[in-house]
DNA sequence: AAGTGGTCTAGACCACGTT
DNA sequence: ACGTGGTCTAGACCACTTG
């Protein structure tokens, strides 16, 4: 087995390799993949290589390691698309549900600081932010409502509507210089007010997912406020979790 | 430094004395921690092993890793105790929001399966389900009302009221003698209906949050499922994600 | 008893960010 | 150039499940 040079590491490239041979169906006679040993001999790196490799795919869910027993493969139809503490973006989260994206802009504007954000991003009352909201569209039907709230000191630039890339991880890098590091989000559940009710073209009183992040860069400086509403026709999230032991 | 023996493996007990160092104030001198070679000097131990620690440290959200940089303790108002993947169980939620848990059991009950739940359980239609209801109160105030479906084809007891464990877990090794290995929860926004409105005292149509939960042995197969009505007025949830690489 | 994954070591080199 | 965390190796022993 050969590996190409990259500045990738060696286990990421083991377990694409791996990947692609399950999705193949060669790897994982009934359902068990080699033992850690045989997959380090078959493809030429040590055990603990391999042991990222398969770690990194246990997090995936897309194998479970008992110990003592053997490694072996989720079954397909439990596979969890949308686990909510793996969302990179949403509207790659679109594509994810084999939906077809698009992005339908809804406007930048300028405004005061509104309280309940001064006090998440840690502003001083009197601030200014930049409001972006946008509708990710899945095949069309409306499905994510976002609101970005951009407090105008952390711009260099201005963007304007044609210019916004998908992520609000782009968007930071282009438009305040600044990386997001992490992100915490709040949960909520909601009733839709009217604004929220257009964009998603829902009915009255809906109840729909809400979620409030706060964006910081690495030196754990609050960067950007987002307001997500989830219709849930379209997007449904997950939660997938295993005992540990300690 | 010495550890003491036990079956614990030796980066979690060096975890540990790490997170009490750190509560002590005796790390992080300006936030920021020794490097991984002094640590692995301090505690005698491998620089693998200091890194497992810092990995579990890191998975908590308690450090962060930057390559190149340091390692740097998370400002403490930044912390995520909520974590909804990080949940083991509701009964122990409610202590980690600083509520003293108690239960409100709620009856046991025959009947016959639910087709979604049959569906979801991979059951025939004619099986029957035990269902127990449950109000988990903090402070004496009802913050979660769950109901357990178990196929009485799992049961190897049948349980009283008087002898219900806090968990599902227990429950599960009590009365199936199955382990549950893992989970898998759906999430949803729902409008109360009567039962659980009085169950957690809410006013009519509280938007709140549902999450279906489907437990799983280690073969894969689907044991119990569970819905849980979380009042958000006393749980938050919380999402933390970092940004990776590959 | 045998075989699996889990832990641990010592040492080497690489990639990244700062100086 | 330097120091940090990230990756990788080879080898050893432990803990767990099953025959």
């Amino acid at each position: 087995m050969k590996f190409s040079v990259s500045k990738e590491p060696l286990y990421a490239k083991v377990k694409k390799v791996i990947l692609e041979m399950i999705d193949a169906g060669e790897l994982g006679e009934g359902n068990q993949l080699p033992t850690e040993k045989v997959l380090s001999e078959k493809f030429n790196v040590s055990r603990a290589t391999i042991r990222s490799a398969l770690q990194s795919l246990e997090d995936d869910n897309i194998i479970r390691k008992q110990q003592g027993v053997g490694t072996f493969l989720t079954p397909q139809n439990q596979e969890v698309k949308m686990r909510i503490d793996k969302v990179k973006g949403f509207y790659h989260l679109i594509c994810d549900t084999g939906h077809e994206p698009s992005i339908r802009e809804e406007g930048i504007y300028k405004a005061p600081v509104d309280k309940k954000i001064s006090k998440q991003l840690n502003l001083p009352g009197t601030t200014e932010v930049l409001i972006i909201k946008r509708t990710l569209m899945g095949d069309g039907k409306p499905a994510i409502h976002i609101r970005e709230y951009i407090p105008l000191t952390r711009l260099t630039l201005s963007p304007t509507v044609e210019e916004l890339p998908n992520s609000i991880f782009e968007i930071s890098e282009a438009f305040c210089r600044q990386r997001i590091e992490y992100s915490i989000s709040e949960i909520f559940p909601v009733t839709v007010d009217a604004s929220i009710m257009e964009a998603l073209n829902l009915p009255k009183r809906t109840p729909i997912l809400k979620l409030e992040e706060i964006h910081f860069n690495r030196n754990n400086e609050p960067l950007i406020f987002s307001e997500v509403y989830v219709n849930d026709n379209i997007i449904r999230f997950n939660v997938f979790r295993t005992r540990d032991r300690f």
